[in-house]
DNA sequence: TACTTTTATATCGTAAACGATTTAATTTGA
DNA sequence: TCAAATTAAATCGTTTACGATATAAAAGTA
């Protein structure tokens, strides 16, 4: 009975669960957002602006921890499909600043329930997920400042 | 101060935290798999044939939550790396048996202790750590049923 | 047996992710 | 003041992910 001390077996892993769960709960969005045409990624984005309108690229991406390699074609489809504008900044000639669109604020009440709806998914009671909530910004916490 | 209430804040959200720490933790891995020119998807492919050798691609799909659109280009990269073969199964021609090749095999030993190294970047405590990993199971777990 | 359904992979197209590098603008400092 | 360093985006190439669909084999059934 040493499968609990196998570090190299899948289910003793602490980081397969991690890339596992991820990927379920992004699916899960999936028909929530498609009413709205959007992706997981795009759906982070605005929860930033809804937050922080008219900020720069570097804004969200310090908030979504991704870059500009990953933001900018993202955010490039995104005005394309109307929600936002990209502008470069006047006061410095490097930013671009990322403002919503008046689509892109509307979404806001239209989306409003998704969080509630992707909720009911989970199945687990509110100090679970709490308690998950902490452990997971702890993680981000302690490994973010490795990079 | 209805901060706690408003579900549509990023830092409200559970999905954000595991999405970013998910990313976080991939990226812990690429220096440890560089050695071995691996990424960390094929990384999880060679922990389930370390366990299970000479098994379908399903079985590898169910372990690992991804579907052969993910994993056919995935497990033949690895087999043009010679890490593993395919060869349709005698018994059932649909399948493909995936197979360790002897490089495969001896890579099981030198990866050891990535697990190890990889822990390190946590800085947490046992409890925590499985206490989050048993949170996480319980996400799949209500989750999966619903796909 | 012949037809339908299911199952196992594979293919295609699109959207992330991200390492490495590039470009242009701003800041620093000798 | 002006070259060097830093910063903000963008570009490029490769690898995931995954929805939708295709293909072929096996299983089920009338």
């Amino acid at each position: 009975m040493d499968n609990a001390l196998d570090l190299q077996k899948l289910e003793n892993q602490l980081c397969f669960p991690l890339y596992a769960a991820s990927r379920l709960v992004t699916k899960c969005y999936q028909p929530l957002l498609k009413d709205f045409d959007i992706t997981y990624p795009q759906y982070l984005v605005l929860l930033v602006l809804w937050e922080n309108n008219g900020v720069p690229l570097s804004f969200i991406s310090d908030k979504l921890l991704l870059q500009s390699n990953t933001l900018t074609p993202l955010v490039k489809r995104m005005e394309e499909m109307e929600l936002l504008t990209r502008t470069r900044s006047a006061t410095d000639e490097r930013s671009v600043i990322i403002e919503l669109t008046a689509k892109g604020e509307e979404l806001k009440q239209l989306a409003e329930n998704v969080p509630m709806q992707l909720a009911e998914n989970f199945n687990m009671d509110i100090e679970e997920l709490t308690l998950l909530h902490k452990l997971l910004y702890k993680v981000i916490h302690n490994i973010e400042r490795k990079f």
